[in-house]
DNA sequence: TCCACACTTACGATTATCGTAAATCAAGAG
DNA sequence: CTCTTGATTTACGATAATCGTAAGTGTGGA
């Protein structure tokens, strides 16, 4: 063997991954030769792996045609993943509860690396919104990054504002690094994050921190969304700031022991 | 090479799958030695994938324990598999609504080699039941999957019949092929399959086949499921059998368009 | 403290995968 | 209908990734 660099990594079992997850809403039909090019991969090894996966019924063919989009598979292994994740299934209740009480809408979300993934949303109308984006690098745009960012330890928040450039989402983000550390710092004081249009425009939010509190680090977030035409950001403060925290807080509790 | 047996089939990614698949609500923990010995995979290889899942994000440990349950990447990839998946996405609405109308609890399956699996259900009272079952094989037991044996080609049925034992899965499942025979002609007949408590205790349940008309072939069933209790299965048909036989016609267009 | 078992690392042997080249297929242009 | 072009699939020797034995390290219970 060449370099012997990481002999326990499999680099196949990587490349497998990376083509399934080209599969999404957005891209839901791929070929072989955009996998092949997006991935770097050699065609041939392409080949084999998609013919892997389509046998493994992760993938599948359109009717016989050369065009891949996921297979039944994929859907109850998705399935299978929602209900193993211990996490999801233990907030879930809860969350479900607040919905039925208040009837707003609700995102919660893991922090995971840079930036935040989706851990359950209950929509004011439909169920989960399959529209949400899943994971988003723009932390300091939305409440619940926020409400994280402020909740960090400052080691790890140094290392935020060293490699992060903000961009303005919307004319409402704030893209001045001063500005933002004095919002955290009230957002830590009071106990809970506000996002006014600043992420995506007619969304206004409120977010309270996820801590775990065995190892009092911040796990995530959870967030009230509103329509920003409806609920400007003083009546959400106004109206939901107890709300959000006490959530907050019953869900933290929650984390502590369902996350180890 | 030894015998280039399918050149074109990357074993790896299978295992890789395979040690996935091991993790579910029921066993949302394992460890290295388990699942060793379940796949048959040598302990030295079981850890080079299990590290390679971990450090990809689809596995995490137990706070640095040896103990390994799904990770954050899992949860967001079984999202994606869900918004990826087009059937679900183009069934859904439809779903929904007829949920909103009639307050029934609605499942919708397709068929998967010999059994079903999951594609959609609304539940009368939470969203998404996640303690339902994923994948079922005692298809003959099934509201839906009477309704697609109904609607099989007779070659398809043949092979059912020759290698399928009927087992009873409660007092009332049909256990006599020849009783199970009949049951379909009048299925097929009245356009709508019954269970009767055949599944679970407790469980009335009516069902109509999925067809994409342009293969003309039977893809899936959709159900709604009743309390027996509340419900009995004469009320049941009586009341929602018009309504069933046109929610898997809709269905059905919808699939015929989407499934390709 | 010791034992038993599970996990991790090392490294030569093995063989699965890589990747070039050539064949086949499919779609659009003429 | 034929041709052309680009994509997909197959073949097969070369390469290097994975396998698997063996030895080392950790960990929990007796």
């Amino acid at each position: 063997m060449a370099k012997r660099e990481n002999d326990y990594f499999s680099k196949t079992i990587d490349k497998g991954f990376l083509i399934l997850n080209l599969f999404d809403q957005t891209h839901s039909r791929r070929n072989l030769t955009e996998i092949s090019r997006i991935l770097s991969i050699n065609p041939t090894s392409t080949y084999r792996y998609v013919n892997t996966l389509i046998e493994l019924g992760y993938l599948q063919r359109v009717s016989n045609s050369k065009v891949i989009k996921l297979g039944s598979r994929s859907l109850s292994l998705g399935y299978q993943f929602l209900q193993g994740f211990e996490l999801l299934q233990s907030i879930k209740p809860l969350i479900d509860r607040i919905y039925q009480e208040h009837g707003v809408t609700i995102d919660t979300v893991l922090k995971e690396g840079d930036g935040l993934i989706a851990l359950y949303r209950r929509e004011s109308k439909a169920t989960i919104n399959f529209r949400h984006p899943l994971t988003s690098k723009s932390i300091y745009a939305r409440a619940t990054g926020k409400a994280i960012l402020a909740n960090m330890p400052t080691e790890e928040f140094l290392v935020f504002t060293a490699k992060t450039k903000l961009v303005a989402k919307t004319k409402n983000t704030i893209i001045k690094m001063d500005d933002l550390i004095s919002e955290l710092e009230l957002t830590k004081k009071r106990g809970y994050a506000l996002a006014n249009e600043e992420y995506l425009p007619g969304l206004n939010a409120i977010a309270a921190p996820l801590i775990n509190f065995s190892k009092n680090s911040v796990v995530g977030a959870v967030s009230f969304d509103f329509p920003a035409l409806q609920y400007p950001i003083d009546s959400i403060e106004s109206h939901f700031a107890d709300t959000i925290k006490k959530t907050g807080m019953d869900l933290s509790e929650m984390i502590t022991v369902a996350d180890d």
